[in-house]
This record gives structure tokens, sequence and C-alpha cells, in this order.
DNA sequence: CTCCATGGTTACCTCAAGGTGCCTAGTTGA
DNA sequence: TCAACTAGGCACCTTGAGGTAACCATGGAG
């Protein structure tokens, strides 16, 4: 059992840096919502009940850096910007089309975790 | 496009929940490491550089309250202590897997974002 | 002339994840 | 007798993710 050394943990893995992409709070919701096709951010907001406009163009200019989404600017007046994704933004979708999958098939697991969790923080603060 | 709840965006969503979880800083080693046979914590210890005891504890008690983990005591001394994975977790090492896979098929394109980052942070505080 | 919608940026605040260090308790070896 | 190994509990601290609110520039509707 060769140890995992910490530069390798923290800062080459692939996978921990992609896992942390993917569990940002809103990239789930919007790379699943821009599979659907090209959006306008009005139309993400909306969409995406309860997120600012800080944190949405926040994650998308982070999937932007990714190469995982692509912004398109149309010079017109009122301004109309489109969100797609990439190719390789395209090949993220199947990755979390597994993990939604996974997560579907033991919904019922994940749930008596979570209410169980709920109530033991509900019990400790009073 | 029907607008995704905040409500079920935060709490129902399983596929969140997972990813959450799946993030947690050392429970892709830890999995992965348990895939490949029980193990003592000191094992655990010593094969990832730099988790320290609390984290340990508190990844490995996370994972047993998802039912991904066992923890086995031998009622001996000095005390014997094993964690193993669970059929549930068994099957969390396929996704888990698969999203390595991705991460290693684009690891050039995450090294480049990943480096570019380090960059500017570098540069953004002197 | 004012209001609203377009797509952002910025300063500020809060909370929890992750980390450090010291404590327990029993047994073995120097 | 003191140190070290076993597995873990607990208090404290720091940092960053995520959120709130105000601001910018423009143009059409009333």
């Amino acid at each position: 059992m060769r140890p995992i050394s910490k530069e390798e943990y923290d800062l080459k893995c692939a996978t921990r840096q992609l896992l942390e992409l993917m569990s940002e709070k809103w990239v789930p919701g919007l790379i699943y919502t821009l599979s659907l096709g090209p959006q306008r951010p009005g139309a993400l907001t909306r969409r995406l009940e309860g997120i600012s406009k800080k944190m949405l163009t926040q994650t998308l200019r982070n999937l932007e850096d990714w190469g995982v989404v692509h912004r398109t600017v149309f010079e017109v007046v009122p301004p109309h910007v489109e969100y797609a994704l990439t190719p390789l933004g395209e090949k993220m979708v199947e990755p979390i089309a597994l993990i939604h999958g996974w997560a579907q098939e033991n919904r019922e697991n994940i749930a008596m975790v979570f209410t169980q969790r709920l109530a033991s923080k509900q019990s400790a603060k009073p």
C-alpha cells in the first residue's frame, strides 16, 4: 500500500479537481439545463430558483475557464448573451447523468441519511 | 423550461447530496483505498499523507452514516478496528471510477485550467 | 421624466469545511 | 518510570464558498 502523497492528492489529482467543480452548488443544475440547449442568463436565473446574479456569473465564468461552457455575445441593445455547452461540456453530461442514476437508485438510502442528519442537527441546538 | 425550485435543488436532490459527499476532501481517497480491501485506521492514515486524525474519524463516521462504510471493532488490547466498504459502498466505486476515467481522458485540459488559476492567484497577491 | 429589463461588477457578511493541538486509556518495551 | 503505540474526543482557529445589496450603462414603454 504505497502512500498517496499530499501533493499528489491535493494538486495533481484531476479526479478531485473535477469532483470539486461538479459539486459547486450550481454546477450540476447549470450543466443539466444547458444540456437542453443554449440559454440566456435571464432564462437560467428564472430556471434555477434562488440563484443570485453573482453566483450565476461566477459559476458560468468558472465553467468557461474549464472550457466546458461557451459564452456568445450578440452586440445589440439591449444586451443579448447566450451560454452553451462546448463539446468538452457535452462529455461531462454523461458522468453527471451516471451520478444522477446512482443517486436515483439509492434515493431511499440518501433520503434516510439526510433526514437523520437534519433531525440530529435540530435536536442539537434548541 | 420549468423552474427548479429552491427546495427541490437544495434539499431533495439526491444527486447534489451525493456529489457533496463525494467531493469531501478525503472521501475519494478513502473509498478508493477501501476498495482495495478492509483497512485499519493506522494504515489509512499512513496511506493518505496529510490527513489528520480528526478528519479521518470524521470522514469515516460520515461514510458510516451513509451506509457506505462499515466499522468493525475487535475487543482486544491494544484496540483493533477495521473499516470496510459495505455493498452500497462497493456500488459507489464504479461512479467514482467513471469520474476518474473522465478526468484522466481530459487531464490535459484540467491541468491547463489548474495552472492558469494558480498563476492568476499568485499574481493577484504580491 | 420615470420605471423596468437587459447583463454585469463590487463591497461586505456569514457559516461551515478543514486543520492544529492537547486530552483519554490500556499495554508493551527500554 | 518513562515513552510509544493503539483509536479517538474536544476546543479552537482560519479560510473560502456562497449569499445580500447596491451600483453601472442603455433603451423602450408609460
